[in-house]
DNA sequence: TTGACATATTGATGACCATCAATATAATCG
DNA sequence: CGATTATATTGATGGTCATCAATATGTCAA
């Protein structure tokens, strides 16, 4: 698709969206455990919402366990959305995203 | 500012938006060239309003020339926010933004 | 199958925002 | 100074979207 920039930066133009990766980022978490997390700030109808769009992006990743769905953030999506960004609005600049490897996960 | 990455989103998530900055790559225009360049996308008021946008969001950079205004793509600003996302919201990747080197820009 | 739980969908409402015409500000020139 | 050009601002309008309560759908357990 043409305009994945722009589907990209539509998923994050929101706070209560943003604030649903960080939750995601690193864990999986079902929606009502989710809405937990956010502490009363939205209820979980505006949840399903956004998560809907942000997989839609393909910024969140689900799978079905029984009658819940755990969530998770898709940090390979959003490396390379970010790679697509910088390619079209900073060609002078190069980006070289690296996996870390398995051990080094706790450091820095 | 704790929520940079939400105003960078922001200023990303309009399509008009992205195609002025598409312009402002690697060029600096005045406002009447991009809308000229736009090809009667947008009106002039429309194209000022979107460039005040970017300028708070440090997306684009203005020089007063006479009674001309000249604005280009930041495009280191647009690296470092795209480095703040990754480093946000992708834990487990890494990233080298490098500088392209004079010699190298005219290649790929 | 019934009941309970988890999540999704619907429809309504209010807020934000992209756009425009009209106008204002600012800078240059004669 | 007044005229002209370049850009910014204002105010109005329509569209998009975040949010919610209510309800529907789906899944499991007994």
């Amino acid at each position: 698709m043409k305009d994945e920039s722009l589907q990209f930066a539509k998923a994050l133009a929101d706070g209560t969206r943003q604030e649903i990766l960080r939750q995601l980022c690193c864990r999986r978490l079902t929606v009502n455990a989710l809405v937990l997390a956010l502490q009363g700030q939205v209820r979980q109808p505006t949840v399903s919402h956004h998560l809907r769009l942000l997989e839609e992006a393909g910024l969140v990743l689900v799978e079905q366990r029984g009658r819940q769905r755990l969530y998770t953030l898709n940090q390979e999506r959003l490396t390379s959305c970010c790679g697509e960004l910088m390619r079209v609005y900073a060609p002078d600049y190069r980006l070289a995203p690296v996996p870390v490897s398995e051990g080094e996960r706790e450091e820095a």
